[in-house]
DNA sequence: CTGCATCCTCCCCGATACTG
DNA sequence: CAGTATCGGGGAGGATGCAG
């Protein structure tokens, strides 16, 4: 608590937290691509283009994790593992989706603000 | 345009676009800090935990580029510089607002989750 | 008070090669 | 196919000093 009139973005509240979840470019892209149902790695790794397998791996780990994704292998040859999101990543679609509407709605506009800035430099 | 089944994350995207703003842990800080109306540079850096000059310059600078913010130069001795919101800028609240929600009523779990997944090593 | 420049450190992330 | 290990470049960002 404060005594604040303005509740401050102090280090460790759940938006800081959640920003550093989302802040490293995969985990929202991610998220996105399972949005229509269990995916295996590969699959993934197809559909968001420029992530490496290293970021992959590295960003699925951290999202299961966090009790965002479950991770299902199977010993097969050769192997395969899926991924899925659980409930809890599932809720957080719908905040991501509000996003990415604004973002195609907005980041035109933002574009051309953008080159307009940097024509009056 | 895609032959694939599902729209892939392409490079340019504008969630990807979008995400490279964001992604830089002070953008949604500094526009949330803004919600209840123009503040001064030092205000802001105040409320904002942990920001930097350096960075705090930096995000302010970008977010006016991009048409989000509009900077006010008053002339006096000492000077004083107030920002405020556009009117894009202020769209961008609500989906920042659902993603702030979805953050304090979820990420409870995702620590505990993570606690969780730390133990079962 | 606000902002710019410089230096310097750290770690993110890509490239590559190798296991089960 | 899925994942790990290692190395190295580059950029993000903090500290400091100075200007307007």
């Amino acid at each position: 608590m404060t005594d604040r009139p303005f509740d401050p973005y102090v280090r460790d509240c759940p938006t800081r937290q959640l920003l550093d979840r989302i802040g490293d470019r995969w985990t929202v892209l991610v998220v996105g691509t399972l949005t229509g149902g269990p995916l295996r790695f590969s699959e993934i790794a197809r559909r968001v283009d420029g992530v490496s397998q290293k970021m992959l791996t590295q960003t699925l780990r951290a999202l299961e994790r966090d009790g965002l994704v479950t991770r299902t292998h199977h010993p097969e040859i050769p192997p395969r593992v899926e991924y899925e999101l659980t409930e809890a990543g599932r809720t957080l679609q719908e905040p991501l989706r509000a996003l990415e509407d604004w973002a195609t709605v907005h980041m035109a506009g933002v574009l051309s603000a953008r080159e307009g800035y940097d024509a009056a430099v």
